[in-house]
RNA sequence: GGCCCCAUCGUCUAGUGGUUAGGACGCCAGGUUUUCAUCCUGGUAACAGCGGUUCGAUUCCGCUUGGGGCUACCA
């Protein structure tokens, strides 16, 4: 299947944009057929700059590359594909080419009718009762077109280039019906429908008309697009119609909510997929939770690489009603992801990290195993450098740390604790006994026994002393990682401030 | 207002004409013989309402209510 996402630069990509693409992506992919990224910047007026790069960055950073269409090459924008131009703002001549053919046949008109003129009229519908104005088929007939004009002063106006847009021309009584792949059949009636503008006065074509036109030329099976254009829906099946053209087929996925309801939007929240980039989420999990909203596998599993929703996706698993952008779940998400990887993917990814802060990650050869450690304690990669801190740094000793409530260590006990430590800890690594994690345990674990203090007298101000944290991997991961010197050293120093 | 779409725990969702309405996130409690995290166990919490159809509706239909979208020479 050929398939296609169709932004307008316009901002920074919106999550919701991306989920859009991604389940174009996805339907490609699974069929074995194409994605193709279009550009819609025919409204010359909300193009921002920079949004083309942003959309294009962010498609591939989420790793939805488009097989055609605008894409990104050794960090370049550039076009790939039988079917270009695909950026719209290179297609005038064709979207004016096509255009001309409906007015030719009947299916469109020209108006004239200025902004004034236009705003006039609904002002007076509604003052008449008419509640919703539209430039229908029973208004146009009052209004300044080609239906109500004379040829000649059609040619007139034309030769004067007076400023005009062209019309569709909806039809009258008529019920026009179409099948959305997650809706089902779908209604409308003609008369709820007005005109159309299909190409404006600057001469460029409206979403409708280019939308319709483009997925035509370029031999799109499947539009998936967002809830908000189904009421738009019926201009387009009457444009295929007017054109004698075959429609693709048609999937309205549901809109991401707010939280507290409504369309999601800027003001309450972070929309743009990539502040998420930007705040340190795998590509991998957005592509997860987006997928996760508003479709489900049918299973009660959660974690999904892309190639696996390549495998699973499918449209009739897609929900019907609006999902809430809730990011709870997408740190969890994270964390999964982040427990799954293997220590060498993790350590990988956190050494430039913590290296910017701790310069000697570089040269760690314990880099690894230090790694692991931390592996299940952090949901984002930027914790990382402080969980190194001890490793790197010796910190300063922190009396109010020491000293714990919980664990009954008060500081007048502590530096009997630090001497019995000290003392029996000498015995290993020296000897027989080699300073590892099993040995660690076994003579503090006993040491506690003997001298009667409870496991958290010893252990707590241990590690309290060693990384200087509240929180971090156990007194014996921590005097391993140190090795026997260090975790000596730190343990005398701390013994002269008592 | 008009047109269109939608409706299961707070959130993401499964589900069926007869189920103790299932899972996940979050939250709470407990456990994993030191903290934190992880992990494990348990708990909390939902079929919007009213009418039909039916022996029986959360499920099918209608209405109401509620939510959302669209209503531009924006997409």
């Amino acid at each position: 299947m050929r398939t296609r996402f169709a932004p307008s630069p316009t901002g920074l990509l919106h999550v919701g944009g991306l989920r859009t693409a991604l389940f174009n992506y996805l339907i490609a992919k699974k069929t074995g057929g194409t994605f193709i990224l279009r550009i819609e910047d025919t409204d010359q007026e909300r193009e921002e700059d920079g949004a083309l790069e942003n959309i294009l960055s962010t498609l591939n950073w989420a790793g939805i590359s488009p097989d055609e269409g605008v894409v990104l090459k050794d960090g370049k924008i550039t076009e790939l594909g039988d079917y270009g131009p695909y950026t719209q703002s290179n297609r005038l001549d064709i979207y004016k080419k096509y255009v001309k053919e409906l007015v030719d046949n009947g299916h469109a008109y020209l108006a004239f009718d200025t902004k004034e003129e236009l705003d006039q009229m609904r002002e007076q519908e509604q003052k008449a009762g008419n509640p919703s104005p539209k430039y229908d088929y029973s208004i146009r007939m009052r209004m300044c077109n080609s239906l109500t004009l004379s040829s000649d002063e059609v040619s007139e106006r034309l030769k004067k280039n007076t400023p005009h847009v062209i019309r569709l021309k909806t039809p009258e009584g008529r019920k026009i019906q179409a099948q959305d792949i997650i809706r089902g059949k779908v209604e409308f009636q003609s008369h709820t429908i007005d005109d159309a503008v299909l190409l404006k006065s600057d001469g460029f074509p409206t979403y409708h008309l280019a939308n319709v036109v483009d997925d035509h030329l370029m031999e799109i099976d499947l539009v998936i697009r967002g809830e908000e254009w189904l009421p738009s829906l019926p201009k387009h099946i009457l444009l295929y119609e007017a054109f004698g053209w075959k429609a693709p087929e048609f999937a309205h996925v549901p809109l991401l909510m707010n939280q507290g309801g409504g369309k999601l939007s800027k003001r309450q929240g972070d929309v743009s997929a990539s502040i998420y980039s930007d705040k340190g989420y795998l590509p991998g999990v957005m592509i997860n939770f987006l997928a996760l909203l508003g479709w489900n596998p049918g299973t009660t599993e959660e974690i999904f690489t892309m190639s696996e929703l390549i495998e699973k996706f499918s449209l009739d698993r897609i929900q019907k009603a609006g999902a809430v952008f809730d990011t709870e779940k997408l740190d969890w998400l994270q964390g999964q992801w982040i427990r799954r990887m293997t220590v060498i993917e993790f350590a990988d990814l956190i050494r430039p990290i913590v290296a910017e802060k701790y310069p000697d990650a570089n040269n760690d050869d314990n880099f690894l195993s230090r790694a692991g450690l931390i592996q299940e304690r952090i949901t984002f990669f930027n914790e990382a450098p402080e969980m190194f801190s001890y490793i790197y740094e010796r910190p300063s000793i922190d009396k109010k740390l020491i000293a714990n409530k919980k664990q009954k260590v008060t500081l007048d006990i502590v530096p009997k604790i630090l001497s019995v430590i000290i003392e029996d800890l000498n015995c290993l690594g020296g000897g027989e006994l080699d300073w590892n994690l099993e040995n660690l345990k076994t003579t503090l674990f006993a040491l506690a026994e003997s001298k009667g203090y409870k496991n958290g007298q010893i252990l707590w101000p241990m590690r309290a002393i060693l990384t200087g944290l509240p929180y971090s991997p156990g007194a014996f991961e921590v005097a391993e990682i140190l090795g026997r010197e260090e975790t000596l050293d730190r343990l005398k120093e701390a013994q002269k401030a008592f």
